[in-house]
RNA sequence: GGUGAGAUACUCAAGUGGCCAACGAGGGCAGACUGUAAAUCUGCUGGCUUUCGCCUUCGGAGGUUCGAAUCCUCCUCUCACCA
């Protein structure tokens, strides 16, 4: 593997202007492949949340390439910083969370990431370990290694500040505290979000006021798109995959993206290597693969990321059932209803429908369907017996009437 | 603190006394076509054991009226301008 290649694979998809130091990844890497030393690669994580979706595996992903070509990762659980809250993006103060709230969500982090990441290769620290042992001096030793009309280039802060709405000093410390990490791991590079920008060149900066004696190089990785493929992935705007969802749901969800999104989560999401990606990509375009082949590998690829191997394949099959041969999935939920029941009030009972007036509409619609058959009479009622109820193409229930 | 504008369903946004469960757009759901894709076309998009019916919705509370999202009063909040 070449040191262009491996390149190739750590910045692909990413712009540009979103690279800081380049130069100095690749001599990292050569240099990992004459000698075999290793270099280091940070990433933090502020454990404010406890869902994670596939949006936040675009940076571990990226991080498990490093790892291919000699990097070490320096995972950093904030769990200091969360406390303190990270003002980017924000356009108001953000709540302080409890420290319960902080352990719990570490350890969902610690246990997702190492989902991709391989744990030989990796060592999580705790930020505060140092920033704790830092006191009220060292706070203030910090801080007089920045200054405010650098804080205030920041986009939000300024216009925040412009706007008379209230920054908080606590949110000038936030940068600092990130940065202070770099300083105390002595990080080559470190990964994050477009939206860590401001952040992560702090940490360049402070690495060079405080003599580390080196400047990390920054790569900033793209917010992933949703599954409209409009919109970044959250799950506000409900256009995502949590990674802890059934490997049924991710491998589905996945299918179901256009094809031309696709390629974006090839790019990002894939541990495929650049060269593989462009080889499917001119096979769909000449013809000889159908795209609808490389959407089932890469669903397969990320469901097995989350899930043991048999689960993903399992996935894969119960869809195949499902869609392609129509058949009823197996594990659907199931429900007793009362003989005589009417169909409307059947299919709200199932939760299969919000209402009876919407069931009566699908019904009108023909989207109703009982035991594959469609159902046509809105007055239906149910007789003793055992059905399969189906709402549209994804929704059953068993049911037993009697 | 002063003045003016506004608050309508998931979002944006019409409606300014009865024909309003409320135009339109987006979103969502469903149907056709497919590769459960995209694009496109079509329908639906408050609730109700039953729908040419009934009930609850237009920031909140009262009031006027046979009748109010629409008029009046007070309150709450948002925005713009002035100081």
């Amino acid at each position: 593997m070449s040191v262009q290649k491996a390149l190739e694979d750590i910045t692909r998809g990413i712009e540009k202007d979103n690279i800081i130091g380049l130069d100095r990844i690749e001599e990292l890497i050569k240099k990992y492949y004459e000698s075999g030393e290793e270099f280091t690669v940070k990433f933090g994580m502020d454990p404010t949340s406890a869902d994670i979706h596939l949006g936040h595996s675009v940076v571990l992903n990226r991080l498990a390439t490093f790892q291919k070509y000699g990097g070490h990762i320096q995972l950093v659980i904030g769990d200091f910083t969360a406390s303190v809250g990270d003002p980017s993006g924000r356009d108001k103060t953000r709540p302080m969370i409890s420290r319960e709230e902080i352990e719990r969500n570490a350890a969902t982090y610690q246990e997702q990431a190492f989902k991709i990441l391989d744990p030989e290769k990796t060592t999580v620290y705790y930020n505060a370990s140092w920033t704790d042992k830092l006191g009220a001096s060292g706070m203030v030793e910090l801080s007089s290694h920045y200054n405010v009309a650098r804080m205030l280039e920041r986009d939000d802060f300024s216009k925040r500040y412009k706007e008379g709405v209230s920054i908080s000093v606590m949110e000038f410390l936030y940068p600092l505290l990130q940065g202070y990490d770099s300083v105390v791991l002595k990080s080559d590079i470190e990964l994050g979000g477009t939206d860590q920008r401001f952040n992560l060149f702090v940490g360049r900066d402070l690495q060079k006021d405080y003599g580390v004696g080196k400047q990390q190089s920054i790569l900033m990785l793209p917010l992933l798109e949703g599954l409209d493929g409009v919109e970044k992935m959250s799950k506000s705007k409900n256009n995502y995959i949590g990674i802890d969802e059934e490997p049924k749901d991710i491998y589905a969800k996945l299918l179901s993206i256009s094809d031309e999104l696709m390629w974006r989560y090839y790019e990002l999401l894939s541990q495929k290597s650049s060269q593989e990606i462009e080889e499917l990509k001119q096979g769909v375009e000449n013809g000889t693969l159908h795209p609808k082949k490389v959407k089932e590998a890469l669903a397969l690829e990320i469901t097995e990321k989350f899930s043991p191997k048999e689960d993903a394949l399992k996935a894969q099959e119960a869809f195949e059932l499902q869609f392609k041969k129509k058949e009823i999935p197996d594990d659907i939920p199931e429900f007793s209803l009362e003989s005589g029941i009417w169909i409307c009030k059947a299919l709200q009972e199932c939760n299969l429908e919000p209402s009876t007036s919407q069931a009566r509409r699908d019904i009108k619609q023909g989207a109703v369907k009982i035991d594959q058959k469609k159902v046509e009479d809105e007055q239906l009622k149910l007789e003793a017996g055992e059905y399969v109820l189906q709402v549209g193409k994804r929704k059953f229930a068993k049911v037993k009437v009697g």
